[in-house]
DNA sequence: TAGATTGTTAATCGATTAACAATC
DNA sequence: TAGATTGTTAATCGATTAACAATC
């Protein structure tokens, strides 16, 4: 990739969705597309489409377009997805089976080695061959095994402790499913998932839109 | 509010953050806050919070502050939050269930009348007093109990056909967690989970931390 | 070659930040 | 009153869109 220039976060969100259609068109075969015929998929702007991506590189051909396996390659190295993961997940309630039981997780090189619970009516369960650990071998653990990720489904108030032990122990990347802002060192990146947030902006339209019509 | 100013998304999708500290604050019986200290919580700047507040009205007082308990009202009311929703749960799988069992869905005012799933195993169960009902009858029950809003927790491949229904029998909200872009007609509000579109920005951030320092 | 479509620069638009008068 | 902090206008910054030359 270019080197120097900074590359804002918006364009980055909107990588994973050009990664998905581009999934979508090699299932059906279709192995060129401009970024006209992008941009109706997407709904995002030819010329938006044709930034972004130079951001990266010259991946189309003039006159021609896109190759979509060829883009599909090159936005999964520019994510990180051409490569594996080691991933845990602490709190097996409801959203980290979830997770553990989502079968896009592994075919994206996401390998979830194990659960971690202090629920002593889950540990020793298994999911999907996972096994569910005791939360008090979190840390030997992720030692152990190099763990680089951490999925962080247990409740508000723990998931800050949580964090930190996984941090201390060496992941460097958290996904947070807690409704709380995680605080972590520098070097480790996070991304909070925001449900609450997101259901707000719902109801926030949904009222807006509603709002001559009520009784 | 103010008439005519068209708010932003990026304001809307502050708010329940604000909202989110404000009950903390309240909490901790903390009655008064400045936008100065409300941006070292929230990490958004002292000038962008008074902005986003006036789209919406003087809340605060010069020399003062702002009131939390009255903030958190009115910022609650923006969101729709001061009002009841009826709704659905539409796949009683992990996600679905997940959602069902959390307490904070019920604390907002949302009321889950029922969950439905085509699984003959899950149909019948109960996930805290709410019933796993057949899918079949999903059109009959949404326009019988009058539902509002729809959560979609079915796999990418039936969700498009379980919106349709929603929508078709009433349903004004979606709440999407399967990984494709729902289509609603355009009365209707959605909002999607992306949760691997957050997952792959993750594995962006976290390679190019790691770049330099991967053998 | 002619047509199509990219890559890229320039123009526009909108969102964020800064500044400060108003006022509690 | 003096100090603090909002509400709001103006300035800046960054992101999106438009335009078109390059080129396949």
């Amino acid at each position: 990739m270019k080197k120097g220039k900074r590359i804002s976060d918006a364009v980055i969100r909107r990588l994973p969705k050009y990664y998905r259609y581009l999934g979508d068109l090699i299932s059906s075969d279709i192995n060129r597309i401009s970024s006209s015929e992008l941009s109706k998929l997407t709904g995002f702007t030819a010329s938006q489409i044709r930034q972004d991506l130079n951001n990266f590189g010259g991946f189309g051909q003039q006159g021609y377009g896109y190759d979509t396996k060829r883009l599909h390659v090159e936005i999964g190295k520019i994510l990180g997805l051409d490569k594996k993961y080691k991933v845990i997940i602490v709190g097996a309630g409801n959203i980290g089976q979830a997770i553990a039981n989502y079968a896009g997780f592994y075919e994206e090189g996401f390998e979830v080695l194990a659960l971690f619970d202090k629920n002593p009516k889950l540990i020793g369960l298994k999911i999907r061959d996972i096994e569910i650990k005791d939360v008090d071998d979190l840390a030997a653990f992720i030692k152990r095994n190099e763990v680089e990720f951490g999925v962080i489904c247990t409740p508000k108030e723990t998931s800050q402790d949580m964090a930190d032990i996984l941090t201390e122990n060496g992941i460097k990347a958290l996904w947070n499913f807690a409704p709380l802002d995680i605080k972590v060192p520098e070097h480790v990146s996070i991304e909070d998932v925001r449900l609450n947030e997101s259901l707000y902006t719902l109801t926030y339209y949904y009222s807006r839109n509603n709002e001559n019509t009520e009784e």
